[in-house]
DNA sequence: TTTGTTTATCGCCAATAGGCGATTGATTTT
DNA sequence: AAAATCAATCGCCTATTGGCGATAAACAAA
């Protein structure tokens, strides 16, 4: 089936248009895989995720220290890794120590290995 | 140490503000590891992946019957899976039949179960 | 109470991502 | 040669991301 565009003078194959305004749904491990691969998804908080494993813990300071980056961008970037539930802080006033969250990221690592076979 | 700002009549910390067009140095796994991440961070494109694995390969237009996303779309989910290595594409005129990049995959598990630990 | 220390948040900006329809280009089929 | 099929790309739009400096908020220390 075709039609004629008489702007263009060519033909146009009809198609079938598609909105995803009807939200899609994806089977329920794969969205809570999609969000810990995108907070994944930054060089910068893979380095911070790996320097926690080191250390077990540490201060927002410290991270400042090892990055080149403004302390408001390192503190975005735990945000985002707080929000993807990798990483908790605990107060430790004035300093907030942020640790990998150990049951999520037990979560992730089997999300990441069932994905992968 | 600190400076007094007479606009805000208020007392600022001195920081050392650090600016980040020095591009950031990090370990060459960590690089990887966020781009293959970076692509697998929406839940379309693990979709697309799970469906190539369970189908061994398919063609663009299959995808375009699975998703509620315009041709357009898919066509793009594709092209950041290909860039990121975890696909590629054979050309079977006219179509083109997509299948998981089997050596990049493999490389892909493993830096995700190094990371793991 | 004031000062200092530490971290989060705000406002701004540029760049990227994600979605769409329309179009193009390649190739088969008629 | 003409028509149909298929997938990539273009242009457009909006939303999100990533960076920064400045400010605010919380608390310890003096």
């Amino acid at each position: 089936m075709s039609h004629f565009n008489p702007k263009t003078n060519r033909k146009f194959a009809i198609r079938a248009m598609k909105r995803s305004l009807e939200t899609i749904e994806y089977k329920e491990n794969t969205e809570a895989l999609a969000k810990f691969a995108k907070a994944l998804g930054h060089p910068t908080r893979i380095a911070i995720l790996k320097h926690l494993e080191s250390q077990s813990c540490c201060f927002t300071g410290d991270l400042v220290d090892v990055f080149p980056l403004a302390q408001s961008t390192v503190s975005q970037h735990l945000k985002e890794l707080k929000n993807a539930g990798l990483i908790q802080g605990e107060l430790k006033p004035p300093k907030i120590k942020y640790c990998i969250n150990q049951d999520n990221w037990k979560i992730a690592k089997s999300l990441f290995q069932d994905f992968f076979d």
